[in-house]
DNA sequence: CCTATAGTTCGTTAGTTGGCGAACTATAGG
DNA sequence: CCTATAGTTCGCCAACTAACGAACTATAGG
């Protein structure tokens, strides 16, 4: 039961779930998740490893950055299917429609350079 | 999407899931879910408004007792769909075999006795 | 009516959570 | 090596949450 408890608590929070959604179309780089949220990178950091830890989401590092994507579809069902559901169930809600475009964009543009947006990091 | 974050979010206390897998077999009286629980009666009543205003339970009064019952299948799917999975996922789970052990006792049990039990209203 | 009682609401408290910036770690690249 | 930088960890604070008991509301039954 706590695996399951575990996913259901990171999934109550929005922030975390526009996440997730963001990664349904393949992995993002960890300065592209702060860029859509635009919140803190300590505090995506560890709403990443929230996720993580609920076996939402894996991680695998290249050089300088990190990469997340959605756990493999295989190995923890559970967690797969509860995902599933919501990204259907808010899909056409006015924030998800927002968080596609906005990553559209985010996509598009060069790692090194979106990194390095002042607004990004707390920089002076 | 608000109202599927108001739905993840109830799920996210295990004090809740246990309430909302108890209810699968039927609708329960309030003092039947405290006993259950082994809780206040007053946090036993605010989990389930949670769970009534994240549309996961409705209530019906019969005089003296109040009965909860899952929602009715078509109106909420998205609600009724996450329970369905959640269930699934922690059926064999030692909590959720301890409470359907417990729980068929107390439905074999005299209402009206069970409600009185000094146990679960702290009177002295 | 009056009392007992089922359940809700209110007020308080302890513990948790989400947010931030600062400090730290590790890697890229001069 | 040394510096810049991507990301994590740490320490702090404000807001939220789950729990309780006390006070309240409403109904059953004498």
């Amino acid at each position: 039961m706590q695996d399951v408890m575990d996913a259901l608590k990171a999934l109550g929070d929005e922030n975390r779930v526009r996440i997730l959604l963001a990664l349904q179309d393949g992995e993002l780089c960890v300065c592209q998740i702060i860029e859509l949220l635009g919140l803190a990178a300590s505090t995506v950091s560890k709403h990443l490893s929230i996720l993580r830890s609920a076996r939402l989401v894996e991680s695998r590092k290249d050089g300088r950055w990190m990469y997340y994507q959605l756990s493999k579809k295989a190995r923890f069902p559970v967690q797969v299917q509860l995902l599933r559901l919501v990204a259907k169930a808010v899909h056409d809600s006015s924030q998800a429609t927002a968080d596609r475009k906005a990553l559209a964009k985010i996509r598009k543009e060069n790692l090194s350079e979106l990194c390095q947006k002042p607004a990004i990091r707390n920089r002076k």
